[in-house]
Parts: C-alpha cells; sequence; structure tokens
DNA sequence: TTTTCTGCAAATGCTTTGCATGGGA
DNA sequence: TCCCATGCAAAGCATTTGCAGAAAA
C-alpha cells in the first residue's frame, strides 16, 4: 500500500486539528486502521496493539475509534451478530464483495452505483446520504475448492 | 395486502410441517410478520403481542423469530446499534431504504439491481447469491420537518 | 399423557461510561 | 503545569439460555 503513507498522515492532521493528543496507543490504531487489512474488528486490532503496548485497554481502541468515526476517518461495518468490522483505509461508504466461505472481502468498483441512488431517490423521495452494500458468495478459489 | 392470508397460511404450514405447534402468541407474532408493516422490531411486535396476550415474554417472540429464521420464513435486517427489524412478507434479499430520523423503513423496487449484480459477479469473478444492500437518508416526511 | 412451549430470571457478548491515575504538549 | 487520555471496573442493551410449570396435540 502505498496510499498507507498519506493515511496515517492525513489521520494525524485530523486529529491534531481537533486539538487531541498523539499517544503511543492512538498511532499504533491507526497504523492498523491505515492499512485495514481484511476490515479488521476492535478485538483483532487490541491484540495486534497489545503486542507494543501489553497495558491497552479494550475501551482505550473503543474510545480511539468512536474519535476516528467522528471525523469521518474510518468506515464502521455493523454486524449484530459478531463483532463490527473497520475500514480506515477507505472510509466512505462502498460496496463490498464477501466470500461466505472463506470470508475474503473485495471492493467492486460499481459502475451502476450512481444511476441506483438516483433511481432510489426518483422512487422513494428519500434523501440518500449514505449506504451499505454487501454481496455474498463463493469467491473463484472456493468455487474450485467446490468442485 | 391480499397476500397477507396467503403468507400467513404458508407459515403455518411450514410450522407443522417441521412438528410445531401453533400456539396463541406464535399466532400472533405470525400475523405482525405476515404483514410486516414498517419492518417492525422485537420490541414492537412485543408491544401489539402483549395487548392480546399480556403474559408474553420477549424471549417468547425472540423464540419465534429464531424459529421462523431456520425456515427462512423471516428476514432479519441487523443494526449493531438498535435492534434488528424484521420483514416476513417478503423473506428474501431485498433493497431497503431507512430514514435515519425516524427509522422507517421502505422497499425500493430497483430495476437496476440484476443488472448491478451481473457486474459484481463479472468484475470479481464471485458466484453472488445473497445480498444486504440499505440506502440511509431523510424520508420526505422528515425533510419536512427540517426546514 | 406426552412433549413441547412459555415465561421468568440469569447469563452472554459487544460496547459504552465513570472515575482516579498517568502521561502528552 | 495543565488537561486530556488511559485503563480498570461497572453499567448498558439486545439477545440467548436454563429450567420449572403450563398447555398443545
Amino acid at each position: 500500500m502505498q496510499d498507507y503513507e498519506a493515511r496515517l498522515e492525513h489521520m494525524l492532521s485530523r486529529l491534531r486539528e481537533g486539538g487531541q493528543r498523539i499517544t503511543p496507543q492512538r498511532l499504533a490504531i491507526l497504523r492498523i486502521l491505515a492499512s485495514s487489512e481484511g476490515h479488521p474488528s476492535v478485538e483483532e486490532i487490541y491484540n495486534v496493539v497489545t503486542r507494543d503496548f501489553p497495558t491497552t485497554s479494550l475501551a482505550t481502541v473503543y474510545k480511539t475509534i468512536t474519535l476516528l468515526k467522528e471525523l469521518g476517518e474510518v468506515l464502521e461495518l455493523e454486524f449484530s451478530q459478531g463483532s463490527n468490522r473497520y475500514d480506515g483505509s477507505k472510509p466512505f461508504p462502498h460496496p463490498h464483495v464477501v466470500c461466505t466461505s472463506c470470508k475474503s472481502i473485495v471492493d467492486p468498483d460499481l459502475e451502476s452505483l450512481g444511476a441506483m441512488t438516483a433511481e432510489v431517490c426518483e422512487q422513494t423521495g428519500y434523501k440518500v446520504v449514505n449506504h451499505r452494500m454487501d454481496f455474498y458468495g463463493l469467491c473463484p478459489e472456493c468455487q474450485k475448492e467446490k468442485e
């Protein structure tokens, strides 16, 4: 990821702008979110951070993520069963394609997204500002294994 | 809803097929889900059911819904903050438009959905079998109130 | 009569909060 | 030094579970 450095710097700037302090724990959390490999959960972030800072608490991870959500610098994928997942490298709504077998996630680039959003607004009268779009299925690898 | 009767009968049949008993509480819950006005939460279902059966417990509502989920006769919309919502009249994946203010939910009928799913498959190679598609925004009513 | 379902209460799992202490700036 | 952030523990919520009594079939 060559975008990683830029994302990290951007997040740090946003925190500083808001008069927030850059603590070692926060820096460690930001590093993980800036790359967002595998759309980590709070638990996963916590497990990585505590390698370097063993006393870090889950509460601190939650508080830092709450802060970043307020700044619009992290995307939260909500799941009512199981934990939420986070994407700090692309902190804006975008579609995900999730493999139901190996849990891999890819981000498709859908031409028809704009047209669909327009169709929603026109048909319902809602002023759409956000979306959650997940497709579930078998990735190419897992399709082969099922044969 | 002229489909309401048919949906209710279908759900009852599925329960009977599975050797499940039709209790007054279950019947009341099925009635609400078969019409699914407003994509009710467990709390909302509970509030209605207890009008006729005041001793009904939340646990019974949860257990009945779990049963219907296993039969594929209700669609669960998961939300990690706030309660889940349920659709028993259209128990298959379909797009929803959610008002971020009053929490109302409507079902748009999107022409472009098929094309988008095809685009996802073509671009990623995944075999898509399911989706979660929510649009968030202000409903017409809540737009007026904000003026 | 035989199971199964109900309803209460306790338990669970994720997340948030309160507060005293510690550590950035 | 002055606050803000941390970390612990407790609280909050939605949901699930265990079990004794109630009620379908």
